[in-house]
DNA sequence: CTTATTAAACCGACCGCCCGGTCTATTATG
DNA sequence: CATAATAGACCGGGCGGTCGGTTTAATAAG
């Protein structure tokens, strides 16, 4: 059910995204679903949460495959990518948190839930080496907050879905090349 | 009257925003509004139009300032970051574009819209002489988009609007550092 | 194996509010 | 008086949310 709420928050956005959407998406009843969530907001918290673990756990197991340092750094974008590939619903993350953000009861969970993600992106760059003077959350902040700008632009001014996912993976190279280019020395 | 309207817009969002809002903020009734405008839809594409001129003339002025190449494409941040400092307002036109781009009606404006945008940072990075292999749409998209996204992030990571203007200011210094060492050889 | 009991899970008609949009009356202007 | 501009009460539809009732499934009792 949280699934068929992702994929729905993820095509229309929290806003525009009806009760009812949710509810034929899911299979299920208006009544099921206020069975188990009390509002929408609430069912918006929950896909947020569960996007976000699938998504930290599926790009942390594909960096644990290359080996820390510069390798690990190398993985990140494309590990990304990867992951946008294979459930392109699970980046509805930042949209979330970005609606979120913006009431007063969910601002923090929206917060935090950006902030563990810098963290992790954070962690990577700084076993990296990054030189003297290049504080590696703000590189994460730019590496993150890129990637969404990115998607949300592509979205815009792209053709058709097939053409997104391959400009986004051509944006996301060059994001990497100027990355690579920027820590090292 | 679009002042007030890209004001709103800007604060909550086009969907958030009621039109009740807009008229209380433009100090005028209801029936003056849809006098001038036909639906909210069509005052959310007059906001965009107007914001979209207001940025790019903006940041084209503060660019003429400084000589072509690579001058001018390290006035490019900075210029961005003063418009956005005087009127945090303006890049309204991100996010509208971004909720306009899903209505069939609006689409095209909005990608009209961010692609001008786009092609205006191409240029100037077109004439700050790119390695070969390096196409300036493909970083312009990346900068155009890696604005947005930081703006977005730390909107939402953010303690105060104060910090915020702090943060993206450090954010697009890091960000044109990032774009010059892409680009140098 | 059958049946009785119970509670969790689920259904969908329904409700009240709120929002975008309309319309008529009124005022300013010339 | 004519016309443009404005006001704000009003409306219909659609939305998130509710609620009484029904099905399902697990367990107990005979």
């Amino acid at each position: 059910m949280i699934d068929a709420a992702a994929a729905v928050f993820a095509r229309l956005g929290y806003d525009r995204a009806r009760m009812s959407d949710i509810v034929q998406a899911s299979g299920l009843s208006k009544g099921a679903v206020y069975f188990y969530f009390d509002s929408k907001e609430s069912l918006a918290v929950a896909v947020l949460a569960s996007r976000q673990e699938q998504w930290i756990t599926g790009v942390a197991q594909l960096l644990a495959a290359a080996e820390p340092g510069l390798p690990r750094l190398r993985a990140l974008l494309p590990a990304m990518l990867t992951l946008h590939r294979r459930d392109p619903d699970a980046w509805v993350i930042a949209r979330l948190s970005q609606t979120l953000a913006q009431t007063e009861a969910t601002r923090d969970v929206a917060a935090a839930s950006m902030r563990r993600w810098i963290d992790l992106v954070a962690e990577v760059i700084s076993s990296a080496d990054p030189p003297e003077g290049t504080d590696p959350r703000d590189l994460a902040r730019v590496v993150v907050g890129a990637f969404d700008g990115l998607k949300t632009l592509i979205d815009i001014v792209g053709e058709d879905p097939a053409s997104v996912q391959h400009e986004l993976a051509r944006a996301g190279a060059l994001l990497e090349r100027m990355l690579i280019a920027t820590i090292s020395r």
